[in-house]
DNA sequence: AGCAGGTGTTTTACTTGTAAAAGATTATCT
DNA sequence: AGATAATCTTTTACAAGTAAAACACCTGCT
């Protein structure tokens, strides 16, 4: 049980508990020695494979787990940045300054951080009425702005990031280095392919 | 470049290009041997790396990935369902009662879906209106309602199911099968870990 | 100089999601 | 029975994103 086929989430409600497919077991190869895993999107490939069984589900095995992590990720994460009265996307616009080390125009944030322009605009006019980034006209192009950290923003990133990654290390506590290592050298495969070709085969 | 730590995404603009953190090469045991992938994510670790040095950067590498690529799969694989005139969370709606095969009431909707009561009501009226699913109360608990997809409504999702499988095997062509099953296996271990402990360790 | 067209940013209108409260009904306790 | 608490769903008020248009400004052509 995820959703369609396994995606998105939000809400942190326990597992509903699902299909009588249990004839069935797990997939061998699926499913790792040690911990029983069973996840909820093992679970929804198994209804589809039961109404649907002409149907290769192979995807959703590797697209509704990604979506239902990111979702669960997402969830999870925004912890420690809410405690810093920090939404993500606006930690995202900071994080991207911050990172830099530079000045950057609201284009820039904007690509840097994969949202629209008109996102961009709103999160800044919040930013800056809290005071955590300054903006500053181009001297010679009047169309664009330079935005920067103040010296709040900068502490505040400066503040939230180690307690950021601390707990993003928690959350990937159950899963041992070389397997971390190893599930970011396959992550980077996949999102090399996806950013490589962006403008993908039109299906 | 991603966003500040590697999440999120949705415009679909090229990268940026970044950091001029070149003359530390990439790791090595990161970047696999024959698709030169230097995906945006590794950029980013590299940039927060140089300004901050202190910082064990690790978990940005699985789940500043993880929720990159959610970002950009979901971006690609909206197109076969805008087709078919349908946003995801509708299908996602949809494609819980015909895995199901059975009727569902709305808090199980919500609950397959991992979104809000709330959500559900409002997609719940819109495929209403659309002839999709249908309702009916409950003869014994006035509370409740079940919601059924009509006839229209199932032949909806079997038609685009397919469309979306091919497209999801197109967008994952680019990993062979052998790794798509390891990520798949690995992502299943993480995902298991996240749901296990769904009230995570408070950070 | 003057204007057609491009670029950077913001605004507008709208969609969708959420949290919290409201509504309606059923379950429990005394 | 009657009151209180719990449950299912919807409503309300609001936050945040998007696409497209609007602005404002620059560039290059004539």
């Amino acid at each position: 049980m995820t959703t369609a086929d396994g995606r998105r989430a939000a809400d942190g409600d326990p597992k509903p508990d699902g299909d009588p497919a249990s004839d069935r077991a797990a997939p061998a190869d699926t499913a790792p020695a040690d911990t029983a895993p069973v996840d909820t999107v093992a679970a929804v490939v198994r209804q589809w494979e039961m109404v649907r069984p002409d149907l290769d589900t192979g995807p959703m095995e590797v697209i509704g787990r990604v979506n239902r992590c990111a979702a669960l990720l997402q969830q999870a994460e925004d912890a420690p940045l809410r405690r810093a009265g920090l939404t993500r996307p606006e930690f995202d616009v900071l994080g991207t300054l911050r990172r830099t080390g530079h000045e950057l125009t609201p284009s820039e944030i904007a690509r840097e951080t994969f949202s629209s322009g008109a996102a961009v605009t709103k999160r800044l006019k919040q930013l800056t009425e809290r005071g955590l980034v300054e903006r500053r006209g181009d001297t010679r192009d009047r169309r664009v702005a330079h935005v920067r950290l103040t010296d709040e923003g900068r502490d505040l990133v400066d503040g939230v990031l180690p307690d950021q990654l601390a707990y993003e290390t928690r959350v990937l506590s159950g899963i041992d280095r070389e397997r971390q290592h190893e599930l970011a050298r396959l992550l980077g495969e996949l999102l090399g392919q996806l950013e490589g070709r962006l403008r993908l085969p039109r299906a």
